[in-house]
DNA sequence: TTTCGTGCAAACCATTTGCAGCAGC
DNA sequence: GCTGCTGCAAATGGTTTGCACGAAA
């Protein structure tokens, strides 16, 4: 275990909520992830199983709400059927390009929406930052060229 | 009819694909619609219905599905259970701060965005741009005092 | 006339929920 | 010991799909 939670999970504890090990060991499961890799919740399931991590579907679908909804990790939508989770991380954020003919999904970062963010947030009566995505839509290159 | 689409309808056609009334008024609904409203599959049903526009649910998914394909309209998840449905124009776009706390739905509108959405594209392979969505989520001032 | 699009009802499937037992603290 | 959390299985509900009929072109 590389990472280290143990003060945010004493605040939790404090709130009332239990440290799990259902809860840990999937957290701890997000911090061992290559960065920018986002998995469904069956996918989660998958490797969890795999890693030899018991915890039910249903289980997981209600920590994977307890963690985004704490800011631990965040959700993604890429218009398909199912969501997205990854570890949050807002000042090193990665934001998303996608083609809607064959579904590509391209990263980027940018410094600079950050801040953008931030000002923004502010001119909203000082709204306060959890999390911000930008998505583009559009065609990619390769399906560009066979139309 | 205000708006005209006809040269559009023509494209289509040429395409192989018919312009039904179910598709013509449901765009035609889209065009009329306020500014920033944006309705999920069940209520567009339901205000379809009341103009006595007949469609079935089943054709209605089937033709947001077209039209978003199409470019006409964009579909918007709030990280709700369903998705949202508005007409689409990138070049005077909004975009959404979300509280997590009360689900209030803040929009705003930024003339910068578009111009670093187009730099973003090109930058990554000269991507096509038909759409951006930018979300902030977050915790609106109400709910920050109630904390 | 040739398909493509529609309506209906049934199917799908990701996600949620009721409940009884278990386990943090 | 209290109460929140988990696992199981069943339910939910938005969306999709098979099929036969209807209608654009």
């Amino acid at each position: 275990m590389l990472t280290n939670n143990s003060a945010k999970f004493d605040k939790l504890r404090e709130e009332g909520y239990r440290i799990t090990p259902q809860r840990k060991q999937l957290l701890e499961f997000f911090y061992e992830l290559p960065e920018g890799e986002h998995l469904s919740a069956e996918e989660l399931h998958n490797k969890l199983t795999e890693k030899e991590i018991k915890i039910s579907l249903a289980t997981l679908y209600r920590s994977l709400k307890f963690l985004v909804k704490k800011g631990f990790i965040r959700e993604l939508d890429f218009g398909e059927d199912h969501k997205h989770y990854e570890l949050s991380s807002p000042k090193k954020q990665h934001h998303h390009l996608l083609c809607n003919t064959c579904g590509l999904t391209i990263e980027f970062k940018d410094k600079n929406l950050y801040g953008y963010a931030v000002k923004i947030a502010k001119e909203q009566n000082n709204f306060e930052i959890k999390d911000y995505q930008f998505k583009i839509f559009g065609i990619c290159k390769n399906c560009q060229k066979e139309s």
